[in-house]
DNA sequence: ACTGACCTCCCCATTTTCGTGGATACCGCC
DNA sequence: GGCGGTATCCACGAAAATGGGGAGGTCAGT
């Protein structure tokens, strides 16, 4: 059996080499799924590309990110298209790249009022959809259009979001820095423990009491959930 | 202008987006190069691979490593061949991906001793070499090799490389972590350490002495040049 | 057989860290 | 105008870490 052979750029190659790079690197403080939708959208060819999260206890989709879409055509989506949305629960359930024909007929599509009055304003024609999970853990989707006249995604285009799914619910799982709650001071000491400063030193080099980088520790240990300086040393590296 | 189009399987796609993620998050204590030889035959559709490092104070290639390739071959070019190689030095000097039929023809190459006595004991027969550079620093080089009979490397397997090549090279260039110089218990004893336990607690963990702790980690501090346990713990997560 | 690296354990004095429970002041927000 | 979060400061005592020394045994390589 031939396995199915894709034509990829060498540009596209370097897309797609850099999308991993950025997943797995970029700072733990930004949503990772910003890093990835024009990398995305230029590796499937496509021209949009929006991202939402599930929240299963609301039965909305929350956090809006986008490429090449208008902001208020993404606002009517959350206030009242997603709500007549006839194509994307069944995407979600496929937990799998699919294109938006394998849940509804182009043509069925095309006569649906949310084609006409949503998708339509910004030309969003032909859709791919990707719904990363863990568990049974919403992690957020990928929804990727191609604009009117432009040919439907092929099989290329679902292999390679395969190929891309084990790396992005990897990188979307990646938790939380427990430092993202520290206050800038509070993680500007971490910094210098992690340095090998003592609370002596840090006291000199930011020109503030030991008495006061006692206090920005305490409240980031306690914070962070750490036991003591070494773990939140470790912590600031971690990520 | 068309952009050069390659053929990618999805297995490959899968392989170079593995290669990226293994080049960024794989353990500093091993050799770079070694996570990479034999994703680097698969996707080049090459059967050998070898990877040296070039020392420029005694004009030698360093430290081998190899895939699919004979340990007696790689020592009788390491203690022989090396200083008869009539490719690699010219190969080096194009700092780029560059098949082997750039610096020698084919038939001449195939007319050497070096070819006769040397490559053909394990096969080599088209060669395309990758060498790596931080400034003017060799970081090491990649030398993939298919057998007699398969096509010669051609523009897709360059692109490849050229493709590879700024990831190769920010994984290959990182430093080794000063973490490499402590022993194994050493650096069980670190990442305890940077896990938040008390020396006590660690003890107690390793069912050890407390005063073998205390030994282990003043040791270690020195080792890496850490002034304290923190920076220590920061040390055991920064790579 | 010697050397060096490793793992194990010990003592002691000093320094640092941790936890607690404060205080004052500034700021943005509702 | 309070409320919460931040940044700054203070003091005390218990606990932990650090630095310096040394000692004995194993094990691999020369």
């Amino acid at each position: 059996m031939r396995p199915t052979v894709h034509d990829m750029s060498t540009a596209e190659l370097a897309v797609l080499a850099d999308l991993i790079h950025t997943l797995d690197n970029a700072a733990p403080e930004s949503d990772p799924r910003e890093r990835v939708l024009e990398g995305v959208t230029r590796l499937l060819r496509a021209d949009f590309c929006a991202s939402f999260v599930w929240n299963g206890d609301t039965g909305t989709n929350e956090r809006p990110l986008a490429h090449n879409m208008s902001g208020e055509n993404l606002d009517r989506y959350l206030n009242w298209f997603q709500f007549r949305d006839p194509i994307t629960r069944n995407l979600r359930a496929r937990r799998r790249a699919t294109p938006v024909r394998a849940v509804m007929p182009q043509k069925e599509l095309e006569k649906s009022e949310f084609f006409n009055e949503f998708l339509r304003h910004d030309g969003l024609h032909h859709g791919i959809n990707l719904f990363l999970f863990q568990g049974d853990r919403d992690l957020g989707d990928l929804r990727v259009w191609r604009a009117r006249g432009r040919p439907d995604f092929q099989r290329r285009e679902i292999e390679l979001l395969d190929v891309l799914q084990p790396h992005l619910c990897r990188a979307f799982a990646r938790p939380a820095s427990p430092l993202a709650a520290l206050s800038a001071r509070e993680r500007q000491v971490a910094e210098l423990v992690a340095r090998g400063l003592t609370d002596k030193d840090i006291a000199a080099t930011l020109k503030i009491g030991y008495a006061t980088v006692r206090s920005h520790l305490n409240h980031g240990m306690a914070k962070a959930g750490c036991s003591n300086r070494a773990e939140l040393a470790a912590l600031t590296h971690r990520y």
